[in-house]
DNA sequence: TTCGGTCATCGTCCATCGGCGATAGACGAT
DNA sequence: ATCGTCTATCGCCGATGGACGATGACCGAA
């Protein structure tokens, strides 16, 4: 999702809300949320830890991480051979705050 | 993605990593969330009205707009001809507190 | 140097998404 | 009864997502 929205992106929907959906679209994988909270629960990870905690395929944790690292959500530092991922707090704080306003809105609007 | 995942489902991902991954699904596209909007700043809309609003086909709105009923956060009634929809702020700021919800466990872990 | 462990990337496969047009059903108006 | 309008649904299609295994690079230890 991230990067399509072909048709569509072109007409209509205003610039933020294909920001917001760009976003939401990386916490939208039950495995990305777990992996959120697996890493926000030690200071850092490894790839390996993570595969370790899910039982997915390495390859399919490392698409996720990247996924979540374009997306602005994890931190990546490369490490000895070892990759350091870690939240970035932040980041998720803002994509909550985007949430928040966007359901205000909503509710408060008429 | 709502009702998909696969393999992933099976195995690893806590329940509500689940339930937040898959409401979130239904917010995390833009012409989605430019329809919630324009639902809610009026009472209720005809999928006819956001057509013209959104410049999409009708199908394709028709779809939409099933996913968000689907998703619970919008409520639907059929009213002769038309359909009325209408934002379930409820459900709306639901989603926002789960969110919120995901992000502390995450930012007060560790 | 060689071996073992870690990781990112590539290619493949399948399911789903998201767009569309066409169609059929329901209803109101003529 | 017929026509026009509004919907929902279907079928089709291209693109993407998400899973996997295999591969190659990198590094530390033996």
């Amino acid at each position: 999702m991230t990067e399509s929205l072909r048709q569509t992106d072109a007409r209509c929907c205003a610039p933020d809300s294909r920001a917001v959906a760009a976003r939401l679209a990386a916490l939208s994988h039950p495995a990305r949320i777990e992996i959120l909270k697996h890493l926000s629960a030690r200071n850092s990870c490894c790839c390996r830890e993570v595969v370790d905690h899910l039982d997915l395929a390495q390859s399919t944790v490392s698409q996720h991480l990247k996924i979540l690292v374009e997306a602005g959500l994890v931190r990546f530092a490369p490490d000895r051979q070892r990759s350091r991922y870690e939240v970035d707090r932040a980041a998720l704080a803002d994509v909550s705050a985007s949430v928040t306003a966007l359901v205000n809105s909503c509710c408060s609007g008429r």
